[in-house]
DNA sequence: AGTCCGTGACTACAGCTGTAGTCAATAGGT
DNA sequence: ACCTATTGACTACAGCTGTAGTCACGGACT
């Protein structure tokens, strides 16, 4: 039942319609493949690709195809953040914990939210 | 400067090989390789292929190769963590802490490495 | 000496991913 | 009606990863 794998390259470009859903792929192309220097067929064939995965749907609307997530919102993300950390780091996010405090540069948005990440997680085992 | 990638099966190797440091060939495709149904000659090309990035080194004890990680412990797990966030989540932690957030079960060991992990982030930022 | 076994190096190959060229159809402007 | 830009499908190809076969070598055993 698992899920079709998917590369980083196409979880990036995911993440990308999932943020600007409905988009044509030529809407894409330039807002995500160009400023990455990628050529258009380059971002048709990954999403045709993520299509084929059952990660995208599309509809036709006025003559051109326009592109959704078939998942929920952040369903992608999670299910891939999820994998890695089962798959990779063997479950544990020590490892996640330990890069982060050795990153030199994080932002203060990235800082209120792991603030706001623990102070959920406090409230909550407080709860139950 | 970016190590060089790595597969999922090769860092389950690797974390292996940290656990049964100096270790043989023989000794790993059999600790390692047998229960998954791996032949020997795919173990030895893996562990050869993370000697090829260096992510292993080797020497020669009476005659056969040993093998060790080259780099120091969890070293290999941080750079596994940074690659993903870079290239799989576009440099972003968000999608990382939401999906803490909907994590059902946050051990409480958890919870007090990210708690001082926002100790130490807020701390060093005061430092500038 | 002949045989068997562990070890290492080399070669192979298929599937996935990243990337792109090209071609046919269609829409839109002149 | 003709030229051009956009769209979509198909084809291509290289690099990485997972997996393995095979071959040559050196030592142990008989």
């Amino acid at each position: 039942m698992g899920k079709p794998s998917i590369g980083d390259q196409e979880l990036a470009l995911l993440q990308y319609i999932a943020e600007h859903t409905n988009a044509s792929v030529g809407e894409v192309a330039a807002g995500y493949g160009e400023p990455r220097g990628l050529a258009r067929s380059t971002v048709l064939t990954m999403m045709e690709r993520l299509r084929g995965k059952a990660y995208l749907k599309r509809r036709q609307v006025a003559g051109i195809y326009r592109y959704s997530p078939a998942t929920g919102p952040g369903e992608v993300m999670r299910s891939a953040v999820g994998q890695f950390v089962e798959k990779t780091l063997s479950g544990s996010v020590s490892p996640f914990v330990a890069w982060m405090s050795e990153r030199t540069d994080v932002s203060d948005t990235e800082l209120a939210e792991l603030e706001a990440l623990v102070a959920q997680l406090q409230s909550r085992k407080k709860d139950g």
